[in-house]
DNA sequence: ATCATTTCCATGAAATTTCATCTTTTTGTT
DNA sequence: AACAAAAAGATGAAATTTCATGGAAATGAT
């Protein structure tokens, strides 16, 4: 740390020592540009009266047609058991309804319902236009990129088998 | 580099629904991101007998000679009473050193000790091998570009006052 | 077919994290 | 100078998550 100096430095935390280690490592780097993008949102989620991992869980049932808790697991990055008890609070709410599938009487399917729907499409609305803001100053070309590159990096990293966790950055 | 080739469908998480928000969501993709690539890198760190949190604290002390609790806390994001807690266990450790700084008596410097030190070693040349994996796939140049958007997208979204989260994608 | 194995999800007990608060020290005000 | 307000970190109680396991169904082998 940089002692002595009674102001200390500027900001909180790009301030201090400029050689860190985890300044030049990309686990941090991710694990911080997911944190600091995500917060700023986090408000608007709550606002909304859901939790974040409610908000995980619907805009992950966004465009698609229902799935199942352990897909549901991997997208939102929660355990499966954390994750079965968040839906079932919110079967409880009416804001998604789980069924078991035909084919496979093993997997319960959950899908978003109406309510459900009314209650995040404005949400939506304002999680693209917060991306919007995010991506503007770099430019079309530059947040393109940013984007694909994003997607080839998950492309070439699957998934972990069983549920998901958090992201620190190791 | 654009597209993902590789892979096919057949994974896991990839596979269902193609046109779901979240694809096109730049807070999950990061979010994603951070955590596939973290957490490939957890075996190794438990390998070495140290926690997550631990090898977080130890990464963010490096190249660094010492920073606060709260500094630590923003870094590791982890929040400040979860991090103390951390930290007390480590210094029981002998693995950091806890001091009152001189100047402002409230703070608690954390310093890497030279166990701490020679027990990450190791651990730092396998974390920059394990970056160095992840990025070849992209090219120097993309690779580059990669690592300095997100430089400058911390810069444009400065940290948090009070501690920091994990990190979901909302 | 039968039985062993694996998969998927639910659930309770244990561990961890988080909130709220307290103490100590510094900063700001009058 | 005195006192109020703010800031940093520690700590215990409460809430949440995670682990380990269980039940139920599907898959695979003999």
């Amino acid at each position: 740390m940089n002692e002595d100096a009674p102001g200390r430095e500027a900001d909180e935390g790009e301030t201090a020592a400029a050689g860190r280690f985890v300044d030049n490592y990309l686990p941090y780097l991710l694990a911080q540009a997911s944190s600091r993008v995500s917060r700023e949102f986090h408000r608007e989620v709550e606002a909304a009266g859901l939790s974040v991992t409610e908000w995980r869980v619907l805009a992950s049932l966004e465009g698609s047609d229902g799935e199942s808790i352990g897909v549901l697991s991997q997208l939102t990055l929660t355990k499966q058991p954390t994750l079965s008890k968040v839906v079932l609070r919110m079967e409880a709410n009416d804001i998604v309804a789980r069924t078991r599938v035909r084919s496979d009487r093993r997997q319960t399917v959950v899908r978003i319902t109406r309510k459900g729907n009314r209650l995040t499409e404005a949400l939506r609305a304002r999680a693209l236009a917060h991306q919007q803001r995010i991506l503007a100053p770099f430019g079309p070309d530059n947040a393109e990129k940013l984007i694909s590159m994003l997607r080839a990096l998950l492309a070439l990293h699957p998934p972990e088998e069983g549920g998901g966790e958090e992201s620190p950055f190791d």
